[in-house]
RNA sequence: GGCGCCGUAGCAAAGUGGUAAUGCAGUGGACUGCAACUCCGCCAUCGUCGGUUCGAUUCCGACCGGCGCCUCCA
């Protein structure tokens, strides 16, 4: 089976073919570096992230790229409430997130575009825009007049009447349009912006992404990503300008969106207050248990984080790498045979490709020899293209958890003291002495070779 | 009001028109000085009610319950 994906505009999941099999293009949406990233933007760069390394076992050539937003009235805010400067803020940020990202196992994608480096670019679709009659200059502002293209709302299955029959937000009296939307808006002197020929000012949202894309991956790209909230409006209008700028060329063959995270339940909010951001939870759970959690559920399935779930997925982490511990290193080799490599094939099917991997440890671990090592390996491939299983086995049982523990000279202190004891036949010393460490994260497990430990 | 999504064991999560993968937890047993690890076994009829069908969790309809988006940046 070749690979197959849900395409967001068609409806329908369809064989993915690229344009130009030598060079696969794929943009997805990053974020918009005010803050620390929470955990719903940790899902998309998880996602695409397999799908990156999904498509680099079929091609050779993937152009993978994920943009930054550094210009935003968010970032112009929060960096006014504090007093920083926001090129420093955006930066700091920016390097947060990738700092983040990388915790999580996420390669590096081929090219980072920022906003605030695509000016001129910007500029020049507005006037492709405006000379096309898609878009006019009123009030300092210049608009996109969502009339003049037949097919808008293709992507969001809506139509303008609908839209603007539940609209819930005033109409700017320069729109000609309620529905029109911006390309570019005037800046106060003292707010961040670019001279243009509608005067000093910055580029509305949508704007970036569609110039960024046509600079770095060509008029048509083959993947378009981001989570579901995206769809309207902001890929909507990025399709307005893109498909409007190129004459009608599509912008994105396969528009590919993820699920949303709740949080107990909860959609995650500021009222709420339960923004779960990825720096933080990282300080409890290794990267590699919120990128497992992350590809239990289906990408287009909405996911409930917990401290349960969490939990959950650590102890099952623990069982993968508890196969492994044990075995000898290996070079991972992908069965493209297999049915976890076809399960992701399959729209990334991940939970159906972990069920696989529990399949495969399983086996390995009750195999010997040259079999045990060929299984070893393809598990290692399967294991691979979801980021998963990248640490030495022992290691991953030997690294603290939580906020601190034992050292392990104390550790192996205590055994040799248990071993004594167990020498002895003093069972309720040898006992204690274990009781001692399971009370601080140790388990012991002894075996003919003798006494090793791991954290829990 | 408009458009759309979801409802599978304690917690997660796949899946299929022919009686439901997998993980965690639980539980019975083997192993062990006792454990841990590992191994063997057990643990669901798929929100409710109808319809189509030889047969539906899977298709259709209704209902109940949960949720998302509906434009200037919450």
């Amino acid at each position: 089976m070749s690979l197959a994906l849900y395409n967001s505009l068609t409806r329908r999941k369809a064989p993915f073919t690229p344009l130009n099999p030598e060079r696969v293009t794929m943009y997805v949406c990053g974020p918009t570096v005010y803050n620390r990233v929470h955990i719903g933007n940790a899902r998309p760069a998880v996602v695409f992230d397999t799908l990156f390394r999904l498509l680099q076992t079929q091609y050779s050539n993937v152009v993978y790229a994920r943009n930054i937003t550094d210009i935003d009235d968010k970032i112009m805010n929060t960096a006014a409430a504090s007093g920083e400067d926001i090129s420093e803020l955006s930066t700091r940020f920016a390097q947060a997130y990738f700092d983040d990202m990388a915790a999580l196992n996420c390669l590096e994608p081929s090219i980072i575009p920022y906003a605030t480096q695509h000016i001129p670019e910007m500029i020049s679709m507005i006037e492709r825009l405006i000379a096309k009659g898609h878009a006019y200059s009123a009030d300092g502002h210049v608009l996109f007049a969502v009339q003049s293209m037949p097919n808008y709302g293709a992507l969001s299955g809506r139509s303008l009447e609908d839209m603007l029959a539940g609209a819930r937000v005033e109409v700017a009296e320069y729109k000609q349009y309620a529905g029109d939307f911006v390309l570019w808006k005037p800046s106060a002197d003292h707010e961040p912006g670019w001279q243009s020929p509608w005067g000093y000012g910055r580029p509305g949202w949508h704007l970036e992404c569609s110039a960024m894309i046509e600079k770095h991956l060509g008029e048509t790209i083959d993947i378009h990503g981001g989570g579901q909230d995206l769809i309207f409006p902001h890929h909507e209008n990025e399709i307005a300008q893109s498909c409007c700028a190129n004459d009608g060329q599509p912008v994105a063959r396969y528009w590919l969106h993820n699920g949303f995270i709740n949080i107990d339940g909860e959609k995650m909010s500021k009222s709420l207050g339960n923004f779960r951001m990825v720096n933080d939870l990282l300080k409890q759970y290794p990267g590699e248990v919120l990128r497992y959690v992350i590809l239990s559920s289906h990408y287009r399935s909405e996911q409930n984080f917990g401290k349960e779930l969490l939990d959950s997925a650590w102890r099952s982490l623990d069982s993968l790498y508890g196969y492994l511990r044990g075995v000898p290193a290996g070079t991972a080799k992908l069965n493209k045979a297999s049915a976890g490599y076809q399960a992701l094939l399959d729209d990334l099917n991940s939970p159906v490709a972990i069920s696989e991997l529990y399949r495969l440890g399983k086996e390995m671990h009750a195999a010997e020899g040259e079999q045990q090592a060929q299984l070893r390996d393809e598990l290692l491939g399967l294991s691979d293209i979801m980021g998963l299983l990248q640490q030495d086995a022992d290691q991953w049982f030997k690294n603290i958890r939580g906020d601190q523990g034992i050292s392990e000279a104390d550790i192996e202190a205590l055994i040799v003291e248990r071993q004594q004891a167990k020498a002895n036949k003093d069972y309720t010393g040898a006992d204690k002495v274990r009781q001692d460490l399971l009370d601080q994260g140790v388990v012991l497990e002894d075996s003919r070779e003798g006494t090793s430990w791991r954290r829990s």
